[in-house]
DNA sequence: CCCTTAATTCCACTTAGTGGAAATGCGTAA
DNA sequence: TTACGCATTTCCACTAAGTGGAATTAAGGG
Protein backbone atom coordinates (compact mmCIF):
# COMPACT_ATOMS: atom_id res chain seq x y z
CA UNK A 1 0.00 0.00 0.00
CA UNK A 2 2.68 2.38 0.94
CA UNK A 3 4.19 0.85 -1.67
CA UNK A 4 5.85 3.75 -3.65
CA UNK A 5 4.81 3.15 -7.03
CA UNK A 6 6.99 4.07 -9.99
CA UNK A 7 4.98 5.51 -12.49
CA UNK A 8 1.05 6.70 -11.84
CA UNK A 9 -0.56 9.73 -11.95
CA UNK A 10 2.18 12.00 -11.16
CA UNK A 11 4.07 11.49 -8.14
CA UNK A 12 7.45 9.87 -9.46
CA UNK A 13 7.58 11.75 -12.71
CA UNK A 14 6.88 11.11 -16.35
CA UNK A 15 7.96 8.03 -18.12
CA UNK A 16 8.71 8.77 -21.40
CA UNK A 17 10.67 11.54 -20.58
CA UNK A 18 12.62 10.08 -18.70
CA UNK A 19 13.49 7.77 -21.27
CA UNK A 20 13.83 10.14 -24.15
CA UNK A 21 16.03 12.09 -21.93
CA UNK A 22 18.50 8.93 -21.02
CA UNK A 23 18.72 8.27 -24.72
CA UNK A 24 20.46 11.55 -24.90
CA UNK A 25 22.62 10.88 -22.33
CA UNK A 26 23.50 7.31 -23.96
CA UNK A 27 25.41 10.16 -26.92
CA UNK A 28 29.16 10.58 -25.00
CA UNK A 29 32.09 11.58 -26.28
CA UNK A 30 33.97 8.78 -28.08
CA UNK A 31 29.88 7.62 -29.30
CA UNK A 32 29.40 10.02 -31.49
CA UNK A 33 26.25 7.82 -33.60
CA UNK A 34 24.05 5.10 -32.36
CA UNK A 35 21.38 3.38 -33.98
CA UNK A 36 18.45 2.30 -32.34
CA UNK A 37 19.59 -1.57 -31.75
CA UNK A 38 22.77 0.06 -29.86
CA UNK A 39 20.80 2.26 -28.08
CA UNK A 40 18.42 -0.25 -26.95
CA UNK A 41 21.41 -1.92 -25.53
CA UNK A 42 22.54 0.90 -24.07
CA UNK A 43 19.95 1.81 -21.78
CA UNK A 44 17.90 -1.42 -21.58
CA UNK A 45 14.86 0.01 -23.56
CA UNK A 46 12.51 -2.39 -25.81
CA UNK A 47 13.57 -1.97 -29.41
CA UNK A 48 10.00 -0.47 -30.59
CA UNK A 49 10.08 2.09 -27.66
CA UNK A 50 13.85 3.01 -28.54
CA UNK A 51 12.41 3.37 -32.51
CA UNK A 52 9.81 5.95 -31.73
CA UNK A 53 11.58 7.80 -28.67
CA UNK A 54 14.34 8.53 -31.54
CA UNK A 55 11.48 9.46 -33.75
CA UNK A 56 10.54 12.21 -31.67
CA UNK A 57 13.48 13.58 -30.85
CA UNK A 58 14.47 13.76 -33.86
CA UNK A 59 11.11 15.57 -34.62
CA UNK A 60 12.01 17.87 -31.81
CA UNK A 61 15.81 18.67 -33.71
CA UNK A 62 17.76 17.21 -30.62
CA UNK A 63 19.22 14.10 -33.01
CA UNK A 64 19.94 14.20 -36.65
CA UNK A 65 19.40 11.28 -38.33
CA UNK A 66 22.48 9.98 -40.46
CA UNK A 67 20.26 7.35 -43.13
CA UNK A 68 23.19 5.68 -44.34
CA UNK A 69 24.29 4.25 -40.69
CA UNK A 70 20.91 3.85 -39.89
CA UNK A 71 21.56 5.86 -36.64
CA UNK A 72 21.67 8.94 -34.79
CA UNK A 73 23.92 11.64 -33.59
CA UNK A 74 23.16 14.80 -31.31
CA UNK A 75 22.06 17.92 -33.05
CA UNK A 76 23.10 21.18 -33.03
CA UNK A 77 20.38 22.27 -30.98
CA UNK A 78 21.73 20.72 -27.78
CA UNK A 79 24.76 22.80 -27.98
CA UNK A 80 22.18 25.98 -28.42
CA UNK A 81 20.82 24.30 -24.73
CA UNK A 82 24.49 24.42 -23.28
CA UNK A 83 25.10 27.84 -24.55
CA UNK A 84 22.04 28.99 -22.78
CA UNK A 85 22.87 27.15 -19.58
CA UNK A 86 25.96 28.59 -19.26
CA UNK A 87 24.76 32.46 -20.18
CA UNK A 88 22.25 31.82 -17.43
CA UNK A 89 25.04 30.64 -14.80
CA UNK A 90 25.14 33.24 -11.98
CA UNK A 91 28.47 31.79 -10.96
CA UNK A 92 29.98 31.39 -14.65
CA UNK A 93 28.96 34.95 -15.19
CA UNK A 94 30.17 36.01 -12.10
CA UNK A 95 33.67 34.19 -11.83
CA UNK A 96 34.28 33.32 -15.60
CA UNK A 97 35.93 36.76 -16.18
CA UNK A 98 37.89 36.79 -13.02
CA UNK A 99 38.90 32.84 -14.04
CA UNK A 100 40.35 34.26 -17.22
CA UNK A 101 42.67 36.37 -15.32
CA UNK A 102 43.55 34.61 -12.59
CA UNK A 103 44.73 32.04 -15.39
CA UNK A 104 46.92 34.66 -17.16
CA UNK A 105 48.30 35.89 -13.57
CA UNK A 106 49.24 32.92 -12.13
CA UNK A 107 50.25 31.40 -15.24
CA UNK A 108 48.21 27.64 -14.99
CA UNK A 109 44.95 26.52 -15.87
CA UNK A 110 41.80 27.24 -13.60
CA UNK A 111 38.62 25.30 -14.02
CA UNK A 112 34.90 25.63 -12.44
CA UNK A 113 32.99 22.34 -12.10
CA UNK A 114 29.90 20.85 -11.14
CA UNK A 115 28.59 17.48 -10.63
CA UNK A 116 25.94 15.40 -12.93
CA UNK A 117 25.72 12.48 -11.41
CA UNK A 118 28.62 10.96 -10.84
CA UNK A 119 30.47 12.69 -13.16
CA UNK A 120 32.26 16.57 -12.85
CA UNK A 121 31.44 18.65 -15.07
CA UNK A 122 33.73 21.76 -16.52
CA UNK A 123 31.09 24.95 -16.84
CA UNK A 124 34.60 26.03 -18.01
CA UNK A 125 38.00 25.06 -17.96
CA UNK A 126 41.17 27.63 -18.74
CA UNK A 127 43.73 25.81 -20.07
CA UNK A 128 46.73 27.75 -20.24
CA UNK A 129 49.17 27.33 -22.43
CA UNK A 130 52.88 28.86 -21.59
CA UNK A 131 53.95 29.50 -25.33
CA UNK A 132 52.21 31.90 -27.41
CA UNK A 133 50.11 32.79 -23.92
CA UNK A 134 46.83 31.14 -25.98
CA UNK A 135 44.11 30.21 -23.85
CA UNK A 136 41.82 27.30 -24.82
CA UNK A 137 38.32 27.21 -22.57
CA UNK A 138 36.65 24.18 -22.84
CA UNK A 139 33.25 23.38 -21.67
CA UNK A 140 31.12 20.16 -20.99
CA UNK A 141 33.85 18.25 -20.27
CA UNK A 142 33.51 15.46 -17.50
CA UNK A 143 35.81 13.69 -15.30
CA UNK A 144 35.04 11.25 -12.98
CA UNK A 145 34.17 12.76 -9.60
CA UNK A 146 36.21 10.01 -7.60
CA UNK A 147 39.68 10.70 -9.04
CA UNK A 148 39.91 14.26 -9.41
CA UNK A 149 40.58 16.98 -6.84
CA UNK A 150 37.67 18.62 -8.59
CA UNK A 151 35.42 15.69 -7.31
CA UNK A 152 36.71 15.31 -4.45
CA UNK A 153 36.22 18.94 -3.21
CA UNK A 154 32.45 18.60 -4.51
CA UNK A 155 32.43 15.80 -2.36
CA UNK A 156 33.75 18.09 0.84
CA UNK A 157 30.82 20.79 -0.19
CA UNK A 158 27.46 18.68 -0.22
CA UNK A 159 25.41 17.53 2.27
CA UNK A 160 26.60 14.25 4.31
CA UNK A 161 23.88 12.10 2.91
CA UNK A 162 24.49 12.81 -0.62
CA UNK A 163 28.01 12.00 0.28
CA UNK A 164 27.47 9.03 1.74
CA UNK A 165 25.05 7.87 -0.79
CA UNK A 166 27.82 8.91 -3.52
CA UNK A 167 30.91 7.06 -1.87
CA UNK A 168 28.57 3.95 -2.23
CA UNK A 169 28.14 3.94 -6.15
CA UNK A 170 31.70 4.47 -6.60
CA UNK A 171 32.45 1.26 -4.74
CA UNK A 172 29.87 -0.61 -6.83
CA UNK A 173 31.26 0.35 -9.94
CA UNK A 174 34.92 0.39 -9.58
CA UNK A 175 36.48 -3.29 -9.83
CA UNK A 176 39.52 -2.98 -7.96
CA UNK A 177 41.49 -0.94 -5.61
CA UNK A 178 38.12 0.04 -4.31
CA UNK A 179 39.19 -0.18 -0.36
CA UNK A 180 42.08 2.21 -0.70
CA UNK A 181 40.68 4.17 -2.80
CA UNK A 182 37.51 5.10 -1.09
CA UNK A 183 40.60 5.70 1.76
CA UNK A 184 42.13 8.48 -1.11
CA UNK A 185 39.00 9.65 -1.25
CA UNK A 186 38.16 10.38 2.53
CA UNK A 187 41.79 11.77 2.63
CA UNK A 188 41.28 14.23 0.43
CA UNK A 189 38.09 15.38 2.14
CA UNK A 190 39.47 15.49 5.61
CA UNK A 191 42.02 17.73 3.42
CA UNK A 192 39.43 20.32 2.31
CA UNK A 193 37.87 20.51 5.48
CA UNK A 194 41.51 21.26 7.16
CA UNK A 195 43.61 23.55 4.18
CA UNK A 196 40.68 24.37 2.41
CA UNK A 197 41.51 22.99 -0.55
CA UNK A 198 42.74 19.07 -1.67
CA UNK A 199 45.27 18.16 -4.16
CA UNK A 200 45.18 15.19 -6.58
CA UNK A 201 47.54 13.77 -9.58
CA UNK A 202 44.91 11.53 -11.93
CA UNK A 203 46.65 12.65 -14.79
CA UNK A 204 50.60 11.84 -15.06
CA UNK A 205 52.30 14.63 -14.28
CA UNK A 206 49.79 16.99 -13.42
CA UNK A 207 49.12 18.19 -10.47
CA UNK A 208 45.33 19.86 -9.48
CA UNK A 209 43.95 21.36 -5.96
CA UNK A 210 40.23 22.15 -5.87
CA UNK A 211 38.03 23.85 -3.52
CA UNK A 212 34.52 23.60 -3.26
CA UNK A 213 31.96 26.84 -3.79
CA UNK A 214 29.22 26.44 -1.55
CA UNK A 215 26.16 29.29 -1.97
CA UNK A 216 22.78 28.40 -0.61
CA UNK A 217 19.99 28.36 -3.31
CA UNK A 218 22.62 27.02 -5.59
CA UNK A 219 24.38 23.60 -6.58
CA UNK A 220 28.25 22.71 -4.94
CA UNK A 221 30.84 23.96 -7.32
CA UNK A 222 34.42 23.11 -7.40
CA UNK A 223 37.16 25.37 -8.66
CA UNK A 224 40.53 23.95 -9.44
CA UNK A 225 43.75 25.21 -10.47
CA UNK A 226 46.14 22.95 -12.08
CA UNK A 227 49.54 22.54 -13.75
CA UNK A 228 51.19 20.56 -16.42
CA UNK A 229 54.20 18.91 -16.66
CA UNK A 230 55.70 19.31 -13.35
CA UNK A 231 56.30 16.28 -10.63
CA UNK A 232 54.12 16.46 -7.96
CA UNK A 233 55.46 18.07 -4.36
CA UNK A 234 53.83 18.71 -1.48
CA UNK A 235 55.41 22.29 -1.66
CA UNK A 236 54.40 23.16 -5.08
CA UNK A 237 50.78 21.88 -3.69
CA UNK A 238 51.00 24.04 -1.04
CA UNK A 239 51.59 26.80 -3.33
CA UNK A 240 49.06 26.25 -5.72
CA UNK A 241 46.42 25.87 -2.65
CA UNK A 242 47.69 28.86 -1.25
CA UNK A 243 47.04 30.96 -4.65
CA UNK A 244 43.49 28.86 -4.70
CA UNK A 245 42.07 29.74 -1.47
CA UNK A 246 42.94 33.21 -1.87
CA UNK A 247 41.27 33.48 -5.32
CA UNK A 248 38.49 31.16 -4.02
CA UNK A 249 37.67 33.70 -1.46
CA UNK A 250 37.57 36.93 -3.67
CA UNK A 251 35.19 34.81 -5.87
CA UNK A 252 33.28 33.96 -2.71
CA UNK A 253 33.04 37.73 -1.68
CA UNK A 254 31.75 38.65 -5.06
CA UNK A 255 29.22 35.84 -5.07
CA UNK A 256 27.71 36.85 -1.95
CA UNK A 257 27.00 40.23 -3.23
CA UNK A 258 24.42 39.07 -5.30
CA UNK B 1 -10.28 8.33 -40.92
CA UNK B 2 -6.79 8.95 -43.06
CA UNK B 3 -7.13 11.28 -40.60
CA UNK B 4 -3.64 11.59 -39.47
CA UNK B 5 -3.80 11.58 -35.83
CA UNK B 6 -1.23 12.95 -33.50
CA UNK B 7 -0.12 10.94 -30.92
CA UNK B 8 -1.62 7.05 -30.80
CA UNK B 9 -0.13 4.42 -30.67
CA UNK B 10 3.26 5.47 -32.42
CA UNK B 11 3.61 7.09 -35.42
CA UNK B 12 3.56 10.50 -34.49
CA UNK B 13 6.03 10.02 -31.67
CA UNK B 14 5.75 10.49 -28.13
CA UNK B 15 3.98 13.61 -26.83
CA UNK B 16 5.40 13.86 -23.23
CA UNK B 17 8.91 13.64 -24.64
CA UNK B 18 8.20 16.46 -26.71
CA UNK B 19 6.75 18.32 -24.15
CA UNK B 20 9.54 17.75 -22.03
CA UNK B 21 12.16 18.68 -24.69
CA UNK B 22 9.67 21.77 -25.61
CA UNK B 23 9.95 23.01 -21.62
CA UNK B 24 14.27 22.75 -21.76
CA UNK B 25 13.44 24.71 -25.10
CA UNK B 26 12.05 27.83 -23.39
CA UNK B 27 14.99 28.64 -21.42
CA UNK B 28 17.20 30.84 -23.36
CA UNK B 29 19.79 33.64 -23.07
CA UNK B 30 18.29 36.35 -21.50
CA UNK B 31 15.76 33.73 -19.38
CA UNK B 32 17.87 31.90 -17.11
CA UNK B 33 15.02 31.14 -14.50
CA UNK B 34 11.53 29.82 -15.12
CA UNK B 35 8.96 29.12 -12.78
CA UNK B 36 6.14 26.25 -13.73
CA UNK B 37 3.90 29.07 -13.90
CA UNK B 38 6.08 30.94 -16.35
CA UNK B 39 7.20 27.78 -17.88
CA UNK B 40 3.15 26.56 -18.83
CA UNK B 41 2.45 30.30 -20.28
CA UNK B 42 5.13 30.27 -22.79
CA UNK B 43 4.77 26.56 -23.69
CA UNK B 44 0.62 26.71 -23.57
CA UNK B 45 0.85 23.34 -21.31
CA UNK B 46 -1.22 22.71 -18.33
CA UNK B 47 0.02 23.79 -15.10
CA UNK B 48 -0.23 20.45 -13.31
CA UNK B 49 1.55 18.65 -16.55
CA UNK B 50 4.41 21.55 -16.66
CA UNK B 51 4.64 21.15 -12.81
CA UNK B 52 4.86 17.00 -13.06
CA UNK B 53 7.18 17.45 -16.56
CA UNK B 54 9.39 19.96 -14.36
CA UNK B 55 9.96 17.33 -11.44
CA UNK B 56 11.32 14.63 -14.19
CA UNK B 57 13.56 16.90 -15.88
CA UNK B 58 15.09 17.45 -12.38
CA UNK B 59 15.56 14.22 -11.59
CA UNK B 60 16.72 13.61 -15.11
CA UNK B 61 19.29 16.02 -13.78
CA UNK B 62 18.32 18.18 -17.14
CA UNK B 63 17.14 20.99 -14.78
CA UNK B 64 18.08 22.54 -10.99
CA UNK B 65 15.62 23.73 -8.67
CA UNK B 66 15.79 27.18 -7.45
CA UNK B 67 14.40 26.58 -3.91
CA UNK B 68 13.69 30.41 -3.13
CA UNK B 69 12.54 31.93 -6.31
CA UNK B 70 10.69 28.71 -6.97
CA UNK B 71 12.28 28.31 -10.06
CA UNK B 72 14.21 26.15 -12.45
CA UNK B 73 17.47 26.71 -14.13
CA UNK B 74 19.38 24.33 -17.08
CA UNK B 75 21.59 21.84 -14.81
CA UNK B 76 24.70 21.23 -15.88
CA UNK B 77 24.11 18.05 -17.78
CA UNK B 78 23.12 20.25 -20.83
CA UNK B 79 26.55 21.05 -21.24
CA UNK B 80 27.72 17.97 -21.20
CA UNK B 81 25.54 16.55 -23.72
CA UNK B 82 26.60 19.54 -25.89
CA UNK B 83 30.29 18.53 -25.54
CA UNK B 84 29.46 15.21 -26.47
CA UNK B 85 27.93 17.15 -29.42
CA UNK B 86 30.65 18.93 -30.20
CA UNK B 87 32.86 15.83 -29.83
CA UNK B 88 30.92 13.88 -31.96
CA UNK B 89 30.71 16.51 -34.94
CA UNK B 90 32.13 14.78 -37.81
CA UNK B 91 31.97 17.88 -39.60
CA UNK B 92 33.58 19.99 -36.44
CA UNK B 93 36.37 17.53 -35.92
CA UNK B 94 37.68 17.76 -39.72
CA UNK B 95 37.76 21.87 -40.07
CA UNK B 96 38.00 23.18 -36.56
CA UNK B 97 41.42 23.11 -36.37
CA UNK B 98 41.92 24.73 -40.06
CA UNK B 99 39.12 27.21 -38.75
CA UNK B 100 41.14 28.63 -36.26
CA UNK B 101 44.34 28.40 -38.21
CA UNK B 102 42.45 30.72 -40.94
CA UNK B 103 41.28 32.91 -38.42
CA UNK B 104 44.89 33.58 -37.70
CA UNK B 105 46.07 33.96 -40.82
CA UNK B 106 43.25 36.58 -42.46
CA UNK B 107 43.00 38.28 -38.93
CA UNK B 108 39.43 37.77 -39.00
CA UNK B 109 36.72 35.86 -37.34
CA UNK B 110 35.48 32.36 -38.23
CA UNK B 111 32.61 30.34 -37.71
CA UNK B 112 30.79 27.14 -38.59
CA UNK B 113 26.83 26.84 -37.96
CA UNK B 114 23.88 24.69 -38.48
CA UNK B 115 20.39 25.50 -38.48
CA UNK B 116 18.25 24.87 -35.08
CA UNK B 117 14.68 25.50 -36.36
CA UNK B 118 14.55 29.09 -37.62
CA UNK B 119 17.74 30.11 -36.05
CA UNK B 120 21.29 28.97 -37.17
CA UNK B 121 23.52 28.12 -34.18
CA UNK B 122 27.11 28.10 -33.87
CA UNK B 123 29.31 24.63 -33.48
CA UNK B 124 32.43 27.48 -33.58
CA UNK B 125 32.53 30.80 -33.79
CA UNK B 126 36.39 31.92 -33.55
CA UNK B 127 36.11 35.88 -33.18
CA UNK B 128 39.47 37.29 -33.66
CA UNK B 129 40.79 40.19 -31.15
CA UNK B 130 43.91 41.98 -32.99
CA UNK B 131 44.91 43.15 -29.14
CA UNK B 132 46.65 40.21 -28.12
CA UNK B 133 46.33 37.83 -30.47
CA UNK B 134 43.33 36.73 -28.29
CA UNK B 135 41.04 33.88 -29.77
CA UNK B 136 37.82 33.77 -28.20
CA UNK B 137 35.94 30.85 -29.16
CA UNK B 138 32.04 30.09 -28.58
CA UNK B 139 29.53 27.77 -29.46
CA UNK B 140 26.21 27.20 -29.16
CA UNK B 141 25.27 31.00 -30.00
CA UNK B 142 22.02 31.14 -32.11
CA UNK B 143 21.60 34.27 -34.81
CA UNK B 144 18.41 34.55 -36.92
CA UNK B 145 18.76 32.63 -39.86
CA UNK B 146 16.81 35.32 -41.88
CA UNK B 147 18.79 38.39 -41.06
CA UNK B 148 22.48 36.47 -41.31
CA UNK B 149 24.55 35.56 -44.09
CA UNK B 150 25.14 32.49 -42.06
CA UNK B 151 21.84 32.00 -42.31
CA UNK B 152 20.57 33.16 -45.62
CA UNK B 153 23.97 30.52 -47.11
CA UNK B 154 22.26 27.46 -45.03
CA UNK B 155 19.16 28.85 -47.39
CA UNK B 156 21.19 28.64 -50.46
CA UNK B 157 21.93 24.84 -49.91
CA UNK B 158 18.92 23.32 -48.30
CA UNK B 159 16.25 21.48 -50.60
CA UNK B 160 13.75 23.85 -52.56
CA UNK B 161 10.57 22.83 -50.90
CA UNK B 162 12.59 22.93 -47.01
CA UNK B 163 13.36 26.61 -48.44
CA UNK B 164 10.44 27.55 -49.09
CA UNK B 165 8.77 26.21 -45.58
CA UNK B 166 11.09 28.21 -43.73
CA UNK B 167 10.34 31.37 -46.04
CA UNK B 168 6.80 31.22 -44.96
CA UNK B 169 7.57 31.12 -41.55
CA UNK B 170 9.13 34.07 -41.73
CA UNK B 171 6.83 35.78 -43.01
CA UNK B 172 4.44 34.84 -40.88
CA UNK B 173 6.61 36.20 -37.73
CA UNK B 174 8.34 39.35 -38.61
CA UNK B 175 5.84 41.82 -38.38
CA UNK B 176 7.63 44.98 -40.44
CA UNK B 177 9.49 45.10 -43.33
CA UNK B 178 8.37 41.27 -44.66
CA UNK B 179 8.11 42.01 -48.39
CA UNK B 180 12.09 44.00 -48.25
CA UNK B 181 13.75 41.85 -45.98
CA UNK B 182 12.37 38.52 -47.90
CA UNK B 183 13.32 40.17 -51.46
CA UNK B 184 16.67 40.38 -50.16
CA UNK B 185 16.70 36.98 -48.24
CA UNK B 186 16.38 35.84 -51.78
CA UNK B 187 18.92 38.14 -53.10
CA UNK B 188 21.47 37.04 -51.01
CA UNK B 189 20.52 33.38 -52.09
CA UNK B 190 20.76 33.74 -55.94
CA UNK B 191 24.29 35.84 -54.79
CA UNK B 192 25.27 32.48 -53.22
CA UNK B 193 24.38 30.61 -56.14
CA UNK B 194 25.79 33.14 -58.30
CA UNK B 195 29.49 33.50 -56.59
CA UNK B 196 29.16 31.03 -54.21
CA UNK B 197 29.17 33.31 -51.04
CA UNK B 198 26.56 35.89 -49.88
CA UNK B 199 27.50 39.48 -47.80
CA UNK B 200 25.43 40.71 -44.78
CA UNK B 201 25.95 43.22 -42.62
CA UNK B 202 22.91 42.67 -39.88
CA UNK B 203 24.88 44.33 -37.22
CA UNK B 204 26.12 47.47 -37.70
CA UNK B 205 29.72 48.51 -38.79
CA UNK B 206 30.36 44.00 -39.45
CA UNK B 207 30.72 42.40 -42.89
CA UNK B 208 29.92 38.88 -43.35
CA UNK B 209 30.37 36.65 -45.88
CA UNK B 210 29.10 32.93 -45.75
CA UNK B 211 28.95 29.99 -48.14
CA UNK B 212 27.13 26.78 -48.11
CA UNK B 213 28.61 23.54 -46.92
CA UNK B 214 26.48 20.64 -47.85
CA UNK B 215 27.76 16.63 -48.12
CA UNK B 216 25.18 14.15 -47.83
CA UNK B 217 24.24 12.43 -44.86
CA UNK B 218 24.60 15.46 -42.61
CA UNK B 219 22.76 18.23 -42.21
CA UNK B 220 23.88 21.63 -44.12
CA UNK B 221 26.31 23.78 -42.61
CA UNK B 222 27.31 27.10 -42.99
CA UNK B 223 30.82 28.78 -42.92
CA UNK B 224 31.04 32.69 -42.26
CA UNK B 225 34.09 34.94 -42.19
CA UNK B 226 33.40 37.90 -40.98
CA UNK B 227 35.52 41.70 -39.57
CA UNK B 228 34.14 44.48 -37.48
CA UNK B 229 35.11 47.74 -37.46
CA UNK B 230 34.59 48.57 -41.29
CA UNK B 231 32.48 50.55 -43.64
CA UNK B 232 30.66 47.92 -45.67
CA UNK B 233 31.88 47.98 -49.55
CA UNK B 234 31.68 46.01 -52.16
CA UNK B 235 35.60 45.64 -52.51
CA UNK B 236 36.16 44.20 -49.28
CA UNK B 237 32.96 41.91 -49.55
CA UNK B 238 34.34 40.49 -52.35
CA UNK B 239 37.79 40.33 -50.86
CA UNK B 240 37.01 38.25 -47.78
CA UNK B 241 34.42 36.07 -50.04
CA UNK B 242 37.22 35.11 -52.41
CA UNK B 243 39.51 33.99 -49.12
CA UNK B 244 35.75 31.98 -47.79
CA UNK B 245 35.48 30.36 -50.97
CA UNK B 246 39.34 29.24 -51.39
CA UNK B 247 38.64 28.14 -47.64
CA UNK B 248 35.23 26.57 -47.83
CA UNK B 249 36.99 24.78 -50.91
CA UNK B 250 39.68 23.13 -49.14
CA UNK B 251 37.28 22.29 -46.61
CA UNK B 252 35.27 20.15 -48.70
CA UNK B 253 38.15 18.81 -50.06
CA UNK B 254 39.06 17.83 -46.35
CA UNK B 255 35.67 16.33 -46.01
CA UNK B 256 34.99 14.74 -48.94
CA UNK B 257 37.67 11.74 -47.87
CA UNK B 258 35.39 10.77 -44.69
C1' DC C 1 -2.53 36.75 11.18
C1' DC C 2 -5.03 36.82 7.16
C1' DC C 3 -5.14 37.33 2.35
C1' DT C 4 -3.37 36.79 -2.28
C1' DT C 5 -0.89 34.22 -5.56
C1' DA C 6 1.30 30.20 -7.28
C1' DA C 7 2.54 25.53 -7.18
C1' DT C 8 1.25 20.83 -6.15
C1' DT C 9 -1.62 16.92 -5.39
C1' DC C 10 -5.97 14.43 -6.17
C1' DC C 11 -8.71 11.79 -8.89
C1' DA C 12 -11.87 10.01 -12.32
C1' DC C 13 -11.30 9.42 -17.20
C1' DT C 14 -9.51 7.58 -21.17
C1' DT C 15 -6.17 8.36 -24.45
C1' DA C 16 -1.72 7.80 -25.29
C1' DG C 17 1.96 4.71 -24.83
C1' DT C 18 3.55 0.01 -24.54
C1' DG C 19 6.08 -4.14 -26.16
C1' DG C 20 5.80 -8.62 -28.45
C1' DA C 21 5.03 -10.25 -33.01
C1' DA C 22 4.74 -9.58 -37.81
C1' DA C 23 6.28 -7.04 -41.67
C1' DT C 24 9.24 -4.29 -44.06
C1' DG C 25 13.56 -2.64 -45.77
C1' DC C 26 18.47 -2.97 -46.71
C1' DG C 27 22.77 -4.72 -47.76
C1' DT C 28 25.37 -8.79 -49.09
C1' DA C 29 26.49 -12.98 -51.01
C1' DA C 30 25.59 -16.41 -54.29
C1' DT D 1 19.16 -10.92 -60.34
C1' DT D 2 17.35 -13.41 -56.44
C1' DA D 3 17.46 -15.10 -51.98
C1' DC D 4 19.10 -14.64 -47.35
C1' DG D 5 19.90 -12.51 -42.82
C1' DC D 6 19.94 -8.72 -39.99
C1' DA D 7 17.92 -4.50 -38.06
C1' DT D 8 14.43 -1.39 -37.87
C1' DT D 9 9.75 -0.07 -38.09
C1' DT D 10 4.84 -0.85 -37.96
C1' DC D 11 0.85 -3.18 -36.18
C1' DC D 12 -2.31 -4.04 -32.66
C1' DA D 13 -4.73 -5.43 -28.55
C1' DC D 14 -4.19 -4.15 -23.80
C1' DT D 15 -4.24 -1.26 -20.11
C1' DA D 16 -1.39 1.40 -17.21
C1' DA D 17 0.35 5.69 -17.64
C1' DG D 18 -0.56 10.31 -18.29
C1' DT D 19 -3.90 14.01 -18.37
C1' DG D 20 -5.99 18.36 -16.75
C1' DG D 21 -9.61 20.62 -14.02
C1' DA D 22 -10.66 21.16 -9.22
C1' DA D 23 -9.24 21.07 -4.54
C1' DT D 24 -5.44 21.60 -1.54
C1' DT D 25 -1.35 23.16 0.25
C1' DA D 26 2.46 26.22 0.59
C1' DA D 27 4.70 30.80 0.35
C1' DG D 28 5.27 35.65 0.73
C1' DG D 29 3.12 40.43 1.60
C1' DG D 30 0.47 43.66 3.96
Amino acid sequence: MAQARRYAGGVDGNRSLERGIEILRAFRPGVDTLGNGEIAERTGLPRSTVSRLTRTLVNSGMLDEVRAERAYRLAASVISIGHAMRTGSPVLNAIGPMMRAESAKRRLNVGLATADRTMMVYLESIRYSPRAALRNVVAGQQVPMELTSLGRAYLAGIAETERERLLKLFKRRSTAATKALLADVRRSIASVECDGYCAVSWQPAVLAVATPIVLDGLPVYALNMSLQNVDRSDALANEIGSYLNAFAAKCKEVLASR
